[in-house]
DNA sequence: CTTGAATAGTGAGCACGCTTATTATATGTA
DNA sequence: TACATATAATAAGCGTGCTCACTATTCAAG
C-alpha cells in the first residue's frame, strides 16, 4: 500500500535526522561542540577512561571514525587522550574540565530540541515513537549480525 | 521527564537514519547507487528537466550539495544536465534509460528496506509513526522559518 | 542603455561517516 | 622461544552534507 506513507519512510527520517541535527547544532555553535562530538561526550562523560575502540562499539561507528572525532575533540578541549598502563595499544579516553562544566548545559540543550520538535505530540504518540524506534534499530541490528554471522558460517561449511 | 525515552530521541533517530541508509546501500551497492543519489533520483523521476535550483529546495539540501551530487550522478550515467533555452544560467537534470530503467527495481528495493525494518511494528504504530515524524519536520521546518524571519521581531505569536 | 540587485551554479575547504591498508602491540600455540 | 593471529589505533582517500566566496546571467529601476 503506498497511501499510508511507509514508502516515505527513509525520506522522513532522513530529514528529521538532519533538522534536528541542524537545529541541536544552531544552538550548540556558541559552544563549538558538533552532534556527534556531543554524542560521544555522552559516553565518555559516564565511562571515563574508555578506549576507543570501546567507544566505537558503544558509538555504532567504526574505529577510524573515532579516531578522527577524537582528534578534533582533542584539539577543541573536550576530551584528552591518555596511555593505558597494561595495555600499550590502548588509548583511554577522559572528559576536560571544560567538558564537565559544559554537560549539564548541552544536556538541556538538547532537551530543548527534542520538545520543540515534539509540539503538539501527545504523550500517548511519543510513547509509541520512542517503542517503535526502538524496534526499528532492533530489527536492522539483529538483520546485520545475523547476515555477518551467516557469512562466517557460509565460510566454515565451505 | 527522564524515564520516556524522549532523552534517547536524537540519538535514535540518528542511529536509524543511519542503519536504513547503510541496509539500503548494501542492497543498491550492485547498482552503485547511493541513498542520497536515489532521493535525487526520485525527484528527477517525477518532474525531469526540473533546474538544479528547484532540487535544493525539494531535496531541502543547499545548491551546491546538489552540485557535487549531480556531478557524480551524471559521472555515474544516471542522470544528464541540459541548457535550458530561455536562462542560460540553469541546468535542467534528466534522468537517463539507466536511470528509467532500474527506477522501479530500486523503488521496490527500499520498500523491502522498510518493511524489514518494521517487522513486527502494527499497522496502527505505524501510522502515529509516519504522523508523529510529519509533525517533526513541520515544527522544526517552521521554527527554522519563524527564526529567520523574527530575527528583529519578538513576541506577536500567531 | 546602464547600473545594481537577485538568482543559478560552482570552487575551496571543512566535518563526519565509510572502506581498505598499515603499524604497533598482545596473545595463543607449536 | 618463535611464529601466526588478533586487536587498537591510525593513514589515505572517497561520499555527502555544510559555509563562504565567486562568476555568469537575468531582471528591475533609472
Amino acid at each position: 500500500m503506498v497511501s499510508d506513507g511507509i514508502d516515505r519512510l527513509g525520506f522522513l527520517i532522513h530529514d528529521v535526522q538532519r533538522l534536528m541535527r541542524k537545529r541541536f547544532e544552531a544552538r550548540a555553535s556558541g559552544l563549538g561542540l558538533s552532534s556527534a562530538q556531543w554524542r560521544l561526550l555522552v559516553r565518555v562523560a559516564k565511562e571515563a577512561g574508555v578506549a576507543q575502540a570501546r567507544l566505537a562499539e558503544l558509538l555504532e561507528i567504526e574505529p577510524i571514525s573515532v579516531s578522527r572525532l577524537v582528534d578534533r575533540m582533542e584539539e577543541g578541549g573536550w576530551i584528552e587522550r591518555r596511555q593505558d598502563a597494561t595495555d600499550r595499544r590502548v588509548r583511554m579516553i577522559f572528559p576536560t574540565e571544560k567538558a564537565n562544566a559544559a554537560y549539564a548545559d548541552v544536556k538541556s540543550l538538547a532537551g530543548e530540541v527534542y520538545e520543540e520538535s515534539l509540539t503538539g505530540v501527545s504523550a500517548e504518540e511519543r510513547r509509541v515513537l520512542i517503542r517503535v524506534l526502538d524496534a526499528i534499530v532492533q530489527n536492522l541490528t539483529d538483520a546485520e549480525t545475523s547476515l555477518e554471522k551467516m557469512k562466517n558460517t557460509e565460510g566454515a561449511a565451505a
